[in-house]
RNA sequence: GCUCCCAUCGUCUAGAGGCCUAGGACACAGCCCUCUCAAGGCUGCGACGAGGGUUCGAAUCCCUCUGGGAGCGCCA
């Protein structure tokens, strides 16, 4: 599943090879049969999709390339750089206990190092051959010099008794196979890395670069959950988020330029770099992501807010499939909305008359007090030349002085009519982008309302 | 338990020895603006985990402790 902390790591990569002119290079590590579906693949695609990140090379998926991880065994094997094990899982249970016991760390003790014999009724694993002494040497950009030492790891298994090759494995071959020149990753893998190294040098290949970037946690400060981001990105479309606000909210958590808060695409590509990068974890905020969407929101065109609030005007029934009027729409309230969701579901009566007036509303505002108000802009309004904003506003500024009554008198009785509730974007601009014949007669039947109670 | 990583407001962060009575942003509270809702403006609340060094001077460098995280799988 394609979650927050894998679209950020994404990000990163693809910022970092978009800066430098690089090859993004999408792979899906795929191994493991049983998690990884067609569906889960095709979200991950599907996500980096809808939020740009589109690769310069692949995706390439790791379940596709067993014939090549298997021809590197061989060769492994061959070269003395790995050994097949006849361990059973009991036994190496029992090793690992022991250790705990001993309060040691749990590790391989190289039983089958020089086994030359099969032993019956085992199907043996194959283990990389790890240096026993000497050091390894991390060189990380964010992180700087990581030191492990070789007697602390042990012989890795890198494929099962059943011939498959493991991760660690995998992720070897591929990197050198695919030239890959820097890997990003969380850095849950930093202690995975000085294995990888091994095995790189023992296949005569070149480490990459590594950045290894902090965790994102949970608000809460705790692993993330599925309460907070541990869920799919399309999560994120569904409720209205821009891609570009995940993003930029993304890019914030770990890295920043100066006190900027609000970057375009552009910006991060620009400005990212993984010296600014931070070394600790950083916790899953949802107030300010929602934040940064009204602000993306406030600064998008109206016609690339139209793209993507269209899908959820129809999600609640509208359809329509004038686009202008969508983006007239998307500009009336893009100051007024955390998300596309929310802006459609504020949005549906430009385009349905009310079916009913929210309570509350109509009995503060569609009052017999309202109806001298209702009565006399109506009568402008049906008097004016052209239908624009500027002279709605005229229109209704006459009728609070003529009346003597404030602006508010008038024009909530009409938001209330031409929306159904107490909420709209400024009354003039409501009305023009309505029209003048959907307003009018939605003020009519207001009147009639009014005129009842 | 062992190894590795990390440590500034509740949260995201600025800070690379004096510019720091620690700056910005989100959230929260108040005020202003105002036809509603927003947006915007102003003000407030609020942090260098602890202890030792080094230095004329430390949030910044070093050590110890404490706290958090990751890894130690025939998972990825």
């Amino acid at each position: 599943m394609l979650h927050i902390g894998g679209v950020r790591t994404a990000l990163f990569s693809w910022l970092y090879a978009k800066r430098h002119n690089g090859v993004f290079v999408l792979r899906v590590e795929d191994t493991d049969r049983e998690r990884s579906t067609e569906e889960a693949t095709r979200v991950i695609l599907d996500g980096m999709e809808w939020l740009g990140l589109r690769a310069d090379e692949g995706p390439f998926f790791q379940s596709r390339r067993m014939d090549r991880y298997r021809e590197v065994l061989e060769g492994f094997l061959e070269a003395g750089h790995a050994y097949r094990c006849y361990c059973t899982k009991e036994e190496l249970e029992a090793m690992r206990a022991r250790q705990l016991e001993a309060k040691q760390k749990p590790r391989y003790d190289g039983t089958c190092r020089n086994r030359t014999e099969p032993r019956a009724g085992v199907e043996p694993v194959i283990r990389f051959k790890n240096p026993l002494s000497g050091t390894v040497i991390v060189e990380d950009e964010i992180h700087g010099n990581v030191r492990f030492e070789n007697a602390e790891l042990d012989d890795l298994i890198i494929a099962r008794s059943d011939g498959s090759p493991t991760y660690n494995f995998c992720v070897v071959v591929d990197d050198m196979d695919m030239k890959i020149t820097h890997v990003i990753r969380g850095d849950d893998h930093l202690n995975n890395t000085p294995r990888q190294i091994n095995m790189l040098i023992a296949l005569g290949a070149t480490p990459p670069r590594y950045a290894h970037v902090p965790m994102i946690l949970g608000a809460d400060g705790a692993k993330l959950s599925k309460r907070h981001g541990a869920v799919s990105v399309l999560q994120y479309r569904e409720e209205g988020y821009l891609p570009e606000a995940l993003l930029n909210y993304l890019v914030r958590l770990g890295w920043s330029h100066g006190d900027q808060e609000v970057f375009t695409l552009d910006e991060m590509v620009r400005l990212f770099d993984t010296k600014d990068v931070n070394k600790s974890a950083s916790a899953f905020n949802p107030d300010k992501l929602l934040w940064l969407n009204q602000q993306h929101i406030m600064r998008s065109t109206p016609e690339h807010l139209a793209v993507h609030l269209k899908p959820h005007l129809q999600a609640l029934g509208v359809e329509t499939t004038d686009d202008a009027k969508i983006a007239a729409v998307a500009k009336t309230q893009q100051e007024r909305a955390k998300t596309l969701k929310e802006m459609a579901q504020n949005s549906v009566f430009f385009f349905r008359e009310p079916t009913a007036y929210d309570e509350k509303a109509a009995k503060k505002n569609l009052t017999p007090e309202s109806l001298a108000a209702l009565r006399m802009v109506m009568k402008k309004f049906e008097a004016l030349p052209t239908w624009s904003a500027p002279m709605i506003h005229a229109a209704i500024n006459e009728v609070s002085a003529e009346l003597s009554i404030g602006l508010g008198k008038v024009a909530q009785p009409i938001r209330v009519a031409v929306s159904g509730t107490s909420v709209s974007p400024p009354i003039d601009i409501t009305l023009e982008v309505l029209g003048k014949e959907s307003a009018m007669s939605r003020l009519a039947r207001a009147l009639e309302y009014a005129e009842r109670t």
